[in-house]
DNA sequence: ACCTGAACACCGTTCAAGT
DNA sequence: ACCTGAACACCGTTCAAGT
């Protein structure tokens, strides 16, 4: 074990690999002492207590957001900055569940709002819809994100079918004739993902052509007139 | 202290009640014990051990989705059913961060998608189409609950402008102009909710116009054509 | 300056035993 | 049948001390 010198930054590195390695459960401070090859207290030198690495190992995690500004239209620039996030959860798994505990407003974090921001800007949205809209489109990905990995596409769409089977056709009528369909939804993740984001994209798009001479202050209400307007036709 | 029988659901109840009051952390086998007023080890004569427990304790909290059958358009429907879902996410905060580890799918849970993918159905939308719209709007529900209750809003709205006062202006020159309406997102929680929620229910409502005749199988690729179509104008 | 063992107040769970 | 204390292998962290 050459012994590289010791920081908060190799810590917390070497936090984030035993947590990918084998689950956030097992990030202790003794045991991730004993990984680095010190004694407990030493990690104390370096964090005041558990939570501020956590903090650190959690920056970590997130300070490398691909974010590339890409070209095409808004909406695949924006889809594919989400991509991007979207990959970057996937790959620390724990970290989803961490950030939620705390939310992260660190530079590099920011990276992506910024990035998301300026295309809606650039699209023509207004400030305070464009925040929004972002948020939306980040809601959207990371609860996503927080039941992807959960488990394996084949052992999701077994669990469903036999939960949905197991319920009683007269109080799940739609359920139980849409195993298949929900069976695959829940498999499908990325399917599911791209879906959800071109809905998301589709809303935010219909918003671009309204508004236009006369800028509303506030919040939009919800527009129930048109709700009505088109309706498919039969099953 | 009346001794009420001891049973797999007060047990869970208990739980709940001793998550609600003082953090999901604090719920231990020996601290419940003690709650309860037994002995520690009793309670793994009622569960196989502490996961199954948690189990019980995030069914519980799921079991009470008010699903109300309401009136109006399919649009009304859904955004109540949803804001009728995370009403209860934000009744039990740690609930909905234990449910990413353990993904639900008791019949009590399931009744809120039934729900959703029955307005859907109705609405005309095919049963695979139904099933990852209503799965779209639940991520976002769940993504938006994740964050939710962390901190206050004056607490968030502080801490953005803060966290985004201290960027260096080159690098993130659009959220440093959006200091205002990114605090205002961050601290006005249940209008962002409200914003997505209706953005999603827009990008589904543009779905039922088309694939009239001609259903096609399989998923739908992104439209690019359109995204150009209609700019805003200035500003 | 940098590191650390012992000790304290906690965990979940096994096991063998109590009534 | 239903309940349980002791014990084991873990936690995070304080404190006083080592080099």
């Amino acid at each position: 074990v050459a012994t590289e010198r010791l920081s908060q930054e190799r810590i917390a590195r070497v936090a984030l690999e035993l947590s990918d390695r084998e689950g956030f459960g097992r990030v202790s401070m003794r045991r991730l002492a004993a990984e680095l090859g010190v004694g407990t207290m030493t990690l104390y030198g370096y964090f005041r207590d558990k939570d501020e690495l956590i903090d650190a190992v959690v920056d970590l995690a997130t300070s490398d957001h691909g974010v590339l500004t890409g070209e095409g239209t808004w909406r695949e620039r924006l889809a594919e900055l989400m991509r991007g996030l979207k990959k970057t959860l996937e790959a620390h798994p724990s970290a989803v569940r961490l950030r939620l505990d705390r939310p992260l407003l660190s530079p590099g974090a920011l990276r992506v709002t910024e990035a998301g921001l300026a295309i809606l800007a650039e699209a023509g949205f207004r400030r305070a819809e464009a925040a929004r809209g972002y948020r939306s489109l980040f809601l959207y990905t990371f609860g996503w994100a927080g039941f992807a990995t959960t488990t394996s596409p084949e052992e999701a769409r077994r669990s469903t079918k036999v939960a949905l089977a197991a319920l009683p056709t007269e109080e799940y009528p739609v359920l139980s004739s849409t195993v298949e369909e929900a069976a695959d939804a829940m498999a499908d993740a990325e399917g599911q993902f791209e879906y959800g984001l071109d809905v998301l994209l589709d809303g935010l798009q219909g918003r671009l052509g309204r508004a236009g001479g006369s800028p509303r202050a506030g919040a939009q209400p919800l527009r129930r007139d048109r709700s009505r307007a088109r309706r498919a036709g039969g099953s």
